[in-house]
DNA sequence: CTTTTTGTTCGGTTTGTTCCGAACTAATAA
DNA sequence: TTATTAGTTCGGAACAAACCGAACAAAAAG
């Protein structure tokens, strides 16, 4: 399925996954509700046992995927996890507070540099105030997503 | 300086860069206004010649970093784009528009599949709408952001 | 008890990245 | 003209990541 290598590639660039990693959570996506084994990733991605093993539980303790059993079924069906998106705004957002954390950072350094410093070779830190103000409005605007998409789980 | 390290490894996982590459914009960042030039980072960095230049032309393609020049002298003097915000919200941009695009993609596969699958295998599809939703918002967002920046930036 | 199913773990090969040194270029200086 | 400065380009070494196969484990089936 061509559709699997076409998320495959976006998802290795987007989540920072080996290619077959990729390929396996984009497998998982398309198959949807009724799961995926490891036997059919196998045989359908064309990879190896040990491969598979591996990023499999890789792509688990990221938290991407989980399973479900069947009774007198030795086999585990992999599917998407549902909190993803939740996961991936969360990640989004620790990003954002670390990325904040450095330029404040930054900027206490050049302060410290700039009442030392001469005139004209000052720093401008109106890069950092520009940034900081862009990471609180992002932030914000993001986390009422969040919680408005929380709200519209609990409806259903 | 420890903190051209600090910056580096951050700068290394944020934008994808190698370990010297990250090291030598955190370091442009750091010099500030006066610029950086080859042989302060070659001596500096304690890097090679050859791993300077292509990191440095790599870091100009990138629209990273930008240099200056003084009458009479030879030597470039290093700093950072000051658009690199800008490029850096609109690169965020560009990359939340495909994401758009490959879950519209993948919503529209679904809704084919789901046609003639049994009913309680069909797609959820409210994932895609709830990610779509996401984007949208994120994006809107931002770009309001990024106006306001750029009347700001008028300003001064 | 032996075989099959459903995986995991380990060692090694392949592939790719990162960096270096040596040789080169082009411009200025002596 | 020769030397120095300021870089670029190329080939390869050193390291890291991705993948595979073979051997192993643990549970169920025969």
């Amino acid at each position: 399925m061509g559709l699997v290598e076409k998320l495959g590639v976006h998802l290795e660039d987007r989540e920072q996954l080996a290619p077959v990693a990729a390929r396996i959570l984009a497998y998982i996506i398309l198959t949807g509700k009724k799961g995926s084994t490891f036997d059919d990733m196998v045989t359908i991605l064309c990879a190896s046992k040990s491969t598979i093993s591996t990023h499999l539980n890789h792509l688990k303790d990221l938290h991407k995927i989980v399973y479900f059993t069947k009774t007198g079924d030795r086999k585990k069906y992999f599917i998407i996890n549902r909190d993803m998106v939740f996961h991936h705004i969360d990640d989004m957002m620790q990003k954002w507070k670390e990325e904040r954390d450095i330029h404040l950072e930054l900027k206490e350094y050049k302060e410290k540099i700039n009442s030392i410093e001469s005139e004209n070779e000052k720093f401008d830190l109106t890069f950092h105030d520009d940034y900081i103000k862009f990471i609180d409005g992002a932030t914000s605007s993001v986390e009422e997503l969040r919680n408005k998409l929380t709200n519209n789980k609990l409806d259903f």
